[in-house]
DNA sequence: TTGTAAGCGTTATCAT
DNA sequence: ATGATAACGCTTACAA
């Protein structure tokens, strides 16, 4: 049967192969191959020839059958759980940019929405042989994704967040939020309440229970008391951050000077709220966040700035480098921090 | 020489490949290849067997062997000029929902930057023969880049955004401006100020241009003055909305009392500047957008919303339909508007 | 420097 | 219902 027959039967695309380019230019496929890909051992004159046939018909190299010839796709993947949350958008750009450089694609495997009660499937099927490599964005794990995630034998790390027996890098969360608390306590602030972001389902997440912990030591440290009515719950969103402070003004008795919050959409959710409130931010209350959001410094927020576009970069050279034979080039690492005092925090009011 | 060898060689990676399942089945491969694709014409206790053994020896199918094999990569491209910006991570997230639901994978390409000034580069080559589909979302295009888009023959759409000659999905640009000029108007406003985004490079572009062709026609249909010194020039971003803000203000003569801005991240930046100058919204000022961004509700902003990551999914779903057989699945249509009034609208100061 | 040819792991046709 | 087997398009020893 004809070869025509049969390639428009398989669905064939009409791509031109490296036979066509090969044949045109009169060499062999061995030949084009290595010439596109700018390999040693052709002559200059071939090489210019091939290149120019390639061009003038349009060849591009099918990736299936390189991945497949070399064991290798050429794509790493990112996996998140949200996409259009600060911290893995910024990552997201962050991983783009340094694939884009090195002629590598980006998978992007988005989780969508939080913890078990939302349905959510990420099993090693998912990307298992459709990647070299993958960097993992901060988040809950499931048991079962953790266990997963081992599976795979590719080179992995997670930015923003722990996963037991992975290379990770992010800021040192503790030192952060001690740095915020501090920066409050500083101030005079004697009453400090917490908008923390733990969810307390058992996910692998020590992010928020690291920040907690910061802020009760810290304030230990200082002799403040620290008010079980003063801990506020959110889910790093803006949202929560708004209802947290309707709570905790709602709620009888003295109120806080300040208020420390695990993330900068949250910080926010809380100054809108107070605005609405009448509350005055920061001659009635400080309120303190993590992050530097691309909107803090229009708010005025002070915050604790961290730069998840480099620790994803960061992470994806490393991944690439590994691929590319630098045994130990993943490791973890620390990212800085940095205290960024604007216009939310101020003394108490006397 | 002994395959382990070649293998080992070749840097193959470890991966168990179809035929050890068939050999551990004791069937061939063409059934264990039926059985996981849960295709019909094998036994209900072959596909049992098949199935366990799969599972059991962590089978997984190499994407790149079975690309080549069909000519399909289960691999939708997604053409983004950001992601961290609202309506682009929105878009993201609408798109990855129906690829994840239907068992595709989404590849990023991030253009990384506004037309030609800053370093990008997109050409046939970077998605050609990696994806089934490709969806772009809404940006200019340098006629380069155009050029190539053309020439890649598989599906194509475009959401929020016009690009010649390909299906596209987005609000009425028009309608959208001039429902929010209007609510202005109705107000009693008469001196409105303009915050559009065109940035006049001659790039593929012409959503910011209908909307100040409709801010224009509105007003004037009103019989209104549109001053051309209230004609302020914003990249759709917070700090070009602060910046525009402040470029107004700063010039002598009479202040306008109402601002249309053309996207809601704008809109957000004149009320954080207008706070800051003690102009008060909206009392002095009224604002208005168009997004509904997640920040719009809790800042009181009133503006024409729309649903990016709707957009996308329909897009999405046009373009894996189509790859499924149904011929013109893909086609044009007209996503829904809705005008939000909130606190950054009222009359104007008598 | 160039060509030959044997894979790479699937899928799909055609027999059985 | 199942099995042989020829593609799919590229890479890479190895031979020339």
């Amino acid at each position: 049967m004809a070869r025509i027959t049969e390639r428009s039967q398989r669905g064939g695309h009409s791509g031109v192969s490296i036979e066509d380019v090969a044949a045109a230019a009169g060499v062999s496929t061995a030949t084009v191959s290595r010439a596109v890909r700018g390999l040693p051992r052709v002559s200059p004159l071939t090489r210019a020839k091939i290149l120019e046939v390639a061009e003038a018909l349009g060849y591009v190299a099918s990736s299936s059958a390189s991945g497949l010839a070399t064991g290798r796709t050429r794509t790493m993947g990112v996996l998140a759980p949200f996409v259009s949350r600060w911290f893995f958008s910024k990552a997201i750009e962050g991983a783009d940019r340094e694939l884009h450089a090195r002629q590598y694609n980006l998978s992007l495997f988005n989780l969508g929405g939080h913890g078990s009660n939302r349905e959510r499937l990420f099993s090693k099927t998912m990307v298992y042989k459709q990647i070299d490599a993958l960097l993992v964005l901060c988040m809950a794990l499931t048991p079962d994704e953790l266990d997963h995630l081992q599976k795979i034998d590719i080179p992995l790390v997670v930015v923003g967040g722990h996963v037991e027996g992975c290379a990770y890098i992010g800021i040192d969360d503790y030192a952060a939020s001690a740095t915020a608390v501090r920066h409050l306590i500083d101030l005079g602030h004697r009453d400090i309440a917490l908008l923390h972001g733990d969810d307390e389902t058992d996910l692998n997440f020590d992010v928020p229970r690291v920040r907690i912990r910061a802020f009760k030591e810290v304030m230990e440290a200082a002799g403040l008391p620290t008010r079980p009515e003063w801990d506020e719950w959110g889910d790093f969103t803006l949202r929560s951050g708004q209802e947290a402070f309707r709570r905790l003004w709602a709620r009888p008795g003295p109120k806080p000077t300040a208020i420390f919050c695990a993330s900068d959409e949250m910080a926010m959710g809380v100054v809108f709220e107070a605005n609405r409130a009448g509350v005055r931010v920061p001659e009635d209350l400080s309120v303190v966040g993590i992050d530097d959001h691309d909107f803090a410094d229009a708010m005025g927020l002070t915050t604790v700035a961290q730069r998840p576009d480099e620790q994803a970069e960061l992470g994806t050279r490393m991944l690439l480098d590994e691929l590319n034979g630098t045994a130990g080039a993943v490791h973890s690492a620390v990212a800085p921090h940095q205290l960024i005092v604007r216009r939310t925090t101020a003394p108490p009011p006397s």
